[in-house]
DNA sequence: GACCAATTACGAACGGAATCGTATATTTGA
DNA sequence: TCAAATATACGATTCCGTTCGTAATTGGTC
């Protein structure tokens, strides 16, 4: 099984994100969506994607001149490891002390508890 | 209001830990209790409590030769911050997604849940 | 008061992340 | 075809976190 411990650094992550909406992306798209929220030079972007790439991070088509990038870790894998560590390192590895906090101090729609009233309802049957 | 961002660095956030568990501490103590989990020379601590209280990370009672450190940011405040920054980066601003990956991965007590349920049940009479 | 042990202070070194400038390569359209 | 535009590659720099060795200081004890 390959369950390395996957770490990517504060701007690795924020290059994530844009992928795993995107789903894939070209250099010019990830730095035109992270120049969105922060300045950044494209060069700059151009060369974290190439880390994350020897990293194993993201893969990429090069087989034309314009790089293709996708994730290679996925969203899903990569929040339940940082979830898990900050359960531990934070939260006395208590998951119920930390749903607490994010519930009790950032707002949630009516949809949105209902959809974790739902899971709630199927965690107490099982 | 002192809103200033406060980001601990993984290894102050293991001295925070300890801290907040013991109250108060000298660098004997932490530097004891982080040696159980991991490798770490004596001045390590010392200097990394020494650039916390430069930080402002923690306060510290030197009147006598042997300081005595305490935490001067809240447990509660620093979780709030961190999970605050991780559903932003992470969860696209969806909080109940957060919630919903903590409590799919990660086993809850019945009286976890029924604490989450009273809390939820909160929110919706708000 | 002088020595010893414990403690703090200081600074240097190392590594990794982030940033960007410049060089090189490729595509395209006039 | 060749120049302009667009990309990638690469190297250098800066900054920050971590680590530890060594110096200085302090407090207690004889």
């Amino acid at each position: 099984m390959s369950t390395k411990a996957i770490k990517p650094t504060e701007s690795e992550l924020e290059i994530l994100q844009v992928l795993w909406q995107k789903g894939q992306a070209t250099v010019r798209d990830v730095h035109e969506e992270l120049s969105k929220s922060r300045d950044i030079g494209y060069t700059t972007a151009l060369k974290l994607l190439q880390i994350m790439f020897e990293k194993g991070l993201v893969s990429r088509d090069d087989s034309s001149k314009t790089h293709i990038y996708q994730a290679a870790v996925s969203k899903e894998k990569t929040q339940k490891q940082m979830v898990g560590k900050m359960i531990s390192t934070l939260f006395s590895g208590s998951p119920s002390e930390l749903v607490m906090q994010a519930l009790g101090n950032h707002k949630a729609s009516t949809e949105e508890l209902d959809e974790i009233q739902k899971l709630l309802d199927n965690l107490r049957k099982g």
